[in-house]
RNA sequence: GGUGUCGUGGCCGAGUGGCUAGGCAAUGGUCUGCAACACCAUGUACAGCGGUUCGAAUCCGCUCGACACCUCCA
């Protein structure tokens, strides 16, 4: 494969508010991490777009050549539900709900997780650890901000004190926010009395009697902090030091800042090189959100069952919508919007099915060397998927110039085009190519529909106009739609 | 109340101190038996108010509005 380290690839990085070059702590490789979900109820659309965009990021990195150990955990052991209440975890409470055993939910709806991402055809991470496989290194990394003095027992649980690790670090780093106005603002919340400050996190809870989720410690039989989990997986993974962590918008604080904030009190050093985050989906202008019901099925998508949908769209129409919005821009869901997607979507594959055939001239009218470069320029830009698009759009444009004999390209730049597309359209992208099965040379289907296209002409050269319509729209409610063109008659399905 | 992001033509959405982003939709035309596809042509948008400047939608200030976070959520 060809290499494209040299490409010069920006990354807007949250930490600092700017695009940054990226430099790997390694010379090509990458270390990313990004926070997974928690395995409680289907996973909706609103999560996908963060997927997807980090698929999108991992795709390109390993485009341009880099060897990318990609870590994307599963929480299977549910965070506190809410500090105030009982601290019963969300996965444990949907158990008690559905009456099944806890790791009966994280199974089926990990398998739901993978099964959906997989239809939006994300790569599967490198590593995907679960927090429950990560007990015993939890309760290490509890031990080491114990002794170091950032953290205090209380009752069985064990909190991270803020106050102590601000006295050398920078508690708010990430979300620009400063310890004293938090602590001005914070709102007096009941069942913290454990707690030293409100900004404490806990490291470590006691379990309640009905807590069903529950591991012995030295300091109660109980379970870890959500926090804490990402710290221990990332590192253990990518070390204490790595390049990139993503994660939505949502979770910069605190989940982030508190990463951030554990592992400079354990290790000593900043753990995070660059912060990404993708920003949300929304519906009717608000986040989705489970809490909420203001959210969309994938399934409800793919099978236009929704009130919302007249119709139903391929994974890859929508992704393809997702990839014409910017990861860090807020993304409104709207069928109209989808329509367009999907209309945009079309058009692009027809035009990528279409070089194979294009006819050579011994020159091209279009310089292909520097359209080329302009949508790795996009790219290179923080992952500007939008301006990519509006590039490949352009080679659209030109491709069916070609066709109407009104632009040329030379043999050299036709297998460049097409090795270039291929590369931006599936291998970035990450779109797939719905027409691909009757790309074969001498498929039998292929040869079918050419029987029937062949029938039709004949009936239309007998003025039968009855018959052909009835060929041409019974083939398209099969889904194949047939194109008459100066040259004759072509299909698409 | 605090922190942050943002407000672009009918819709979605880039970008930028002076030069057409792009997609979809719409209108007219070419092509077609009629269509569809494709192609050609057509839109002078950048929340409001003030300032800086030869010139701002782009920089600065204010106002209004939206969203996210500050309690679990990608």
């Amino acid at each position: 494969m060809e290499l494209y380290k040299n490409q010069d690839l920006k990354i807007y990085n949250s930490l600092s508010g700017e695009k940054e070059k990226f430099v790997p702590l390694i010379e090509g490789y990458v270390g990313m991490y990004v926070c997974g979900p928690t395995v409680y109820s289907n996973v909706h659309l609103g999560n996908c777009r963060t997927f997807v965009s980090f698929d999108l990021v991992f795709r390109y990195l390993k485009h341009l050549g880099y060897k990318v150990r990609y870590v994307r955990n599963i929480t299977d052991a549910g965070h506190l539900e809410n500090d105030a209440e009982t601290g019963e975890d969300r996965i444990a409470k949907k158990a008690r709900l559905e009456e099944i055993e806890p790791m009966e939910v994280v199974q089926r709806y990990t398998v739901d997780f993978h099964e959906t991402l997989a239809k939006f055809n994300n790569l599967p991470p490198s590593i995907e650890p679960t927090a429950t496989g990560h007990i015993i290194e939890q309760i290490e990394i509890v031990k080491t901000l114990l002794e170091k003095g950032f953290a205090y027992e209380a009752n069985g649980s064990v909190y991270f004190d803020v106050a102590a690790y601000n006295k050398s670090g920078h508690y708010g780093i990430l979300s620009g926010r400063k310890l004293e106005d938090m602590i001005a603002n914070t709102r007096d919340l009941a069942g913290q009395d454990d707690k030293r400050s409100p900004q404490d996190f806990a490291l470590w809870k006691k379990a309640e009697p009905q807590h069903i989720m529950r591991w012995p410690s030295p300091w109660s039989v109980g379970f870890p902090g959500w926090h804490l989990e990402c710290t221990v997986m990332s590192s253990k993974y990518l070390g204490d030091e790595f390049d990139i962590h993503g994660g939505g918008m949502d979770l910069k604080f605190p989940h982030h800042e508190c990463e951030i904030a554990q592992g400079k009190a354990a290790t000593g050093k900043n753990p995070v090189h660059y912060w990404m985050h993708a920003n949300m989906l929304t519906l009717n202008g608000k986040k989705m959100a489970k809490s909420t019901g203001n959210f969309i099925l994938p399934e409800e998508l793919f099978s236009g069952e929704n009130d919302l949908l007249k119709k139903g769209y391929a994974p890859s129409v929508v992704r393809f919508f997702m990839l014409q919005a910017n990861y860090r821009s807020v993304l409104d869901f709207s069928e109209e919007a989808l329509n367009a997607a999907e209309k945009g979507f079309d058009k692009l594959m027809e035009a990528i099915d279409s070089i194979e055939k294009l006819k050579i001239s011994a020159e091209s009218s279009f310089s292909v060397e520097k359209w080329k470069q302009k949508a790795y320029d996009a790219m290179n830009d923080d992952f500007n998927s939008p301006v990519l698009i509006a590039n490949l759009f352009e080679a659209v444009k030109f491709i069916n110039a070609i066709k109407a004999n009104k632009e040329t390209i030379s043999k050299g730049d036709k297998a460049i085009m097409k090795s270039a597309m291929n590369a931006f359209v599936f291998e970035i992208l990450g779109l797939e190519n719905r027409n691909a099965i009757v790309n074969i040379e001498g498929d039998r289907l292929s040869e079918t529909v050419k029987l029937l296209i062949d029938l039709r002409n004949e009936a239309r050269l007998n003025k039968d106009f009855a018959l052909g319509d009835k060929i041409r729209n019974q083939l398209l409610e099969l889904g194949i739609e047939l194109k008459d063109g100066p040259k004759g008659t072509d299909f698409s399905i």
